[in-house]
DNA sequence: CAGGTGGGTCACAAGTTGGTAACAGGCTCA
DNA sequence: TGAGCCTGTTACCAACTTGTGACCCACCTG
């Protein structure tokens, strides 16, 4: 596993990759923006750990032509009161992120989730299948267990390949909006009702779901 | 939107052309795997749909040479029995499948599904731990040892990430309010409301607190 | 001792969120 | 044309979240 490190203070740029190393990592250091870029071409690296304030060319820029260019995840360091950049970042398509000052071993740890979460969501169109729930996209219809075959209508076939494309994952319910009507397609009512309408026909009991979990405040994930 | 439409067939070509323009696309053709390459150079379209059968240069190698020079999504046209080759225009890159015969509503759904898709979800930040604290920020829980997990609001689970985050440190309550409610958001009084809230969920005894500790005059402090 | 300050506790009200239900327009298909 | 389904819309209700004011106690200081 090789991880290049991109940060413009000398100091701690060691002590991570001190911490890397005896983690198991291979790493590569940059120290700007511009070299970032050039070392990730160069060494195709597994994980990036990524400042946000780099001379000659900022985090946030070098997060999205990463991201632009390809998938390698990404791991945003921030210093308190950074919090909007941090967000942008996850928006560009950043994987996670971290405060400073933060313990080595919480880093580590986090990279390897990071890591973990990235191998095992290969997206693949057709029928999708999480726990015991077969959904085929192409029918719009989905099998939970050894069951009958459920016939969905179109957005709830959708609703549901975004869920479990996810699965076990939270999804705010402006991203699933998205997902399911398009950017500039529907609202918080349509997806409630289209929820309420899905648990009618996969959950045992609608109204205690215990697949299509309900997070108040955030959105909605699929447990199988 | 644009599309570019593949297929030697001249009849089903001129119904999915139809499809797709009642559709809202703008539609450009081609009838050989050749002319398919050069339309899709010359004009740039948004989305592919391919046959694979195809005179002069096959689907397969169309898909190919497309995916080697940029990443328009396709989508595969397939009569039943060609499943092998689905799956390689599958590995190759393609974005979705689609077997003949199929309703013109069907492939209008599916290709706006992949536009959708192209664009993907937010991913959120991983599970933060500290001592046998485990938080996850998305769900808004905290799991305490090996009791179960407990639900948090969502600005008690804020409180709790800034203070896991940095625990051990003390924090004062300005840094602590501005990280919870952003920089003018928040005063003592609500972060008082809310240490209160958040201790009666975390704290065995909330009276005598040994994880969210109070340093008088200054701020608070997290312990594991 | 009196008064001020910082913090903990409690109760309440407004606002928000999510689940449920019923209905209407539009589309498909016979 | 008419039946039936899909989807968007509105409405209502219950539960929860959050901000606010009030009151208390402990501590410090003059």
């Amino acid at each position: 596993m090789k991880a290049l490190i991109v940060d413009d203070d000398l100091a701690l740029s060691d002590v991570v990759s001190f911490t890397m190393r005896r983690a198991g990592f291979d790493v590569i250091t940059a120290h700007d923006g511009r070299s970032a870029l050039e070392r990730w071409e160069a060494d195709d690296p597994d994980i990036i750990i990524l400042d946000l304030n780099l001379p000659k060319l900022d985090g946030l820029s070098v997060c999205k032509s990463i991201r632009d260019q390809g998938d390698t995840p990404i791991i945003i360091l921030s210093v308190r009161g950074e919090e909007e950049d941090v967000v942008k970042g996850l928006e560009l398509g950043a994987d996670d992120y971290i405060v400073k000052p933060f313990s080595p071993r919480q880093l580590v740890a986090r990279a390897e989730a990071v890591l973990r979460r990235a191998k095992s969501a290969p997206v693949f169109p057709g029928p999708q299948s999480a726990g015991n729930f077969v959904l085929d996209p192409a029918r719009n219809e989905v099998c939970i267990g050894n069951g009958d075959n459920i016939q969905l209508t179109q957005l709830e076939s959708r609703l549901l390949e975004v869920l479990m494309l996810n699965c076990g994952q939270v999804l705010t319910s402006v991203s699933i909006i998205d997902s399911v009507w398009g950017s500039n397609g529907g609202d918080r009512v349509m997806l409630k009702q289209l929820v309420y309408r899905l648990r009618r026909k996969i959950e045992i009991n609608p109204s205690e779901p215990v697949h299509l979990i309900t997070i108040s405040g955030v959105g909605y994930a699929f447990e199988a």
